[in-house]
DNA sequence: CCTCCTCGGAGAATGCCGTTCTCCGGCGGA
DNA sequence: TCCGCCGGAGAACGGCATTCTCCGAGGAGG
């Protein structure tokens, strides 16, 4: 019926508008410091509409942490396809995320993403386990082509990929919290070497 | 004078107080969803004492972190200590973490650790940025002892200490927060094998 | 022994913010 | 025109960190 569907694309475009907005606060803010009276202030609609988009602030920040994966992992998939070695498309997706990182040397949205992941992780466990699963895909696909090429030890690419995704995305973390002061670039290329170093051949 | 240093030791006790009832709260409710009033009732003093000791509820968590950490590093070192060989010293280095996440199949303190531990990174950078620093040196000081054994490849062992601890700490949050299904004694074999065949002389 | 004065305890007040609730106006259908 | 329903605006609520206020105890000085 017209009527609903409607209804339906308008609680998508709350959402969406809903996202959008937080996304556009967190940038400016540097943090989710932002508050959902503010979100829907920017996103036009009312607490009531965006409640019932979403079950809470934290289901907020998971759809924009899904749609930031779905997109980085594009992103990331964009810079590795102009690669033609195996080995250097691999190369691109453990360096590649660190591009991502800074904005004229801040970084306040990955600082977010970084900040809440864990806690949404354990507040809304089945909703954040695959958010990230864009990356993991991207990075198996990486390396089932290096050890199709010959370029890597032959063995479980899924298992591999993530442990490699997750090398990168500590550092990441890491980098973010300051806990390492070296600028990504210089960790980016630390990491591949280390990670080369792991799945060359014996 | 005496009555400034009674005052310190005083001052002190309650901070110790705090913290031993913080760590409780946590062990029991699972989380840092302890509340200030529940630390201070437990511990025996008052809201004054306690914003005396901290300026805030994130500090006490600062200061159970780094009691943890100094405690955790040398349970590691431990460990590690009964292994002869320095290469078996390193795995032991890089799997002990993993024994210490599950306390009869529940991951109760080790996920608040985890949970808490971004978020304070950014709120209170400059005092969390060593926090973890026990750990590194255990990691370093392993990675050496391989190196000069000839059981490592030969290079910077500060760097791949914090590579190898970055790469542990990753899968820990992995495994808390629900990401991998993987029981932790697998995926520190996991991890094992990936962090030998990085650092193995080519 | 009485009087201040200071220090710390108890817990009330404040402020913030997520979430829920209430009321009200407009719009479509009879 | 009247009736319901839907959604907007924003007030109310609840929890919690942090701050503030008051009060009593205990020591120093007369």
């Amino acid at each position: 019926m017209a009527v609903g569907a409607r209804d339906v694309v308008v609680a998508d475009d709350v959402a969406a508008r809903a996202v959008e907005a937080a996304r556009e606060l967190v940038w400016e803010a540097g943090g989710p410091g932002f508050t959902v009276a503010q979100v829907v202030a920017r996103a036009g609609t009312s607490l009531k509409s965006f409640y019932r988009c979403f079950a809470g602030k934290d289901e907020l920040l998971v759809a924009m942490f899904a749609q930031d994966a779905r997109r980085g992992a594009e992103a990331l998939e964009a810079m590795m396809a102009v690669e033609p070695e195996p080995l250097a498309r691999l190369q691109v997706a453990v360096t590649g995320l660190f591009r991502f990182l800074s904005v004229d040397g801040r970084l306040p949205y990955a600082a977010t993403l970084v900040r809440e992941h864990l806690r949404l992780a354990e507040s809304r466990p089945d909703q954040l386990r695959h958010v990230l699963d864009p990356f993991v895909a991207v990075f198996e696909q990486a390396v089932a082509g290096a050890q199709a090429a010959g370029a890597a030890r032959p063995g479980d690419a899924r298992r591999d990929a993530r442990i490699l995704f997750h090398v990168v995305v500590s550092h990441v973390h890491a980098i973010v919290c300051h806990q390492i002061d070296d600028p990504p670039g210089a960790v980016a290329e630390q990491l591949w070497a280390f990670c080369h170093a792991a799945l060359r051949r014996p």
